[in-house]
DNA sequence: GCCAACGTTGGC
DNA sequence: GCCAACGTTGGC
């Protein structure tokens, strides 16, 4: 018995790694380290699964926008990052015996022909419970509805 | 660069 | 457990 694939939507600020970046990665796949949010991490560590959809989402970004999609090919395992003293990211309170954020890995599905800007997709009917679009939303990996992720690769002409 | 909207920290 | 202070996110 397979379940049903849930869909996603996870933040980076091209400036840090595109998904450009993503497409010139081994095998197209990365983990997705540097999460420090604990809903954000909730939701990788308790509710991805395997073969899940991901919208991937350049944050910070002019103009910021849907720009493609990725699956999840790897479960949640310990994010490492978070123990090295150098890394942008750490967290003492992290350690390898209690870790304290996950991480997944993803691998690109494909990169949209035409990036799907904020401020068009807040015209979309489909997209109006959306989180994403919500006033002051933050969550940098938030759940995404089936209707949602569809409606967003008919407009990226993938559907 | 501004700043509103959040999330986290830590004193009490 | 409250909440003020502080730090961060992210659109604009």
């Amino acid at each position: 018995m397979t379940r049903a694939r849930h869909y996603w939507l996870m933040k980076t600020e091209p400036s840090a790694y595109s998904i450009q970046d993503l497409a010139g990665a081994p095998d197209q796949t990365t983990c997705w380290d540097g999460v420090r949010n604990y809903q954000a991490r909730n939701f990788m560590r308790d509710k991805m699964q395997l073969r899940d959809g991901v919208l991937l989402y350049h944050s910070n970004a002019n103009p910021p926008a849907v720009v493609g999609t990725a699956s999840v090919v790897r479960e949640a395992y310990p994010d490492h990052t978070a123990w090295d003293p150098k890394d942008k990211h750490f967290d003492p309170k992290s350690s390898p015996d209690n870790p304290r954020w996950s991480m997944v890995d993803i691998q690109l599905d494909a990169i949209f022909d035409r990036p799907l800007p904020l401020d068009e997709l807040r015209g979309v009917r489909a997209l109006r419970a959306m989180e994403l679009l919500r006033k002051g939303s933050r969550l940098s990996v938030q759940p995404v509805r089936k209707s949602e992720f569809d409606a967003i690769l008919k407009l990226a002409g993938k559907s």
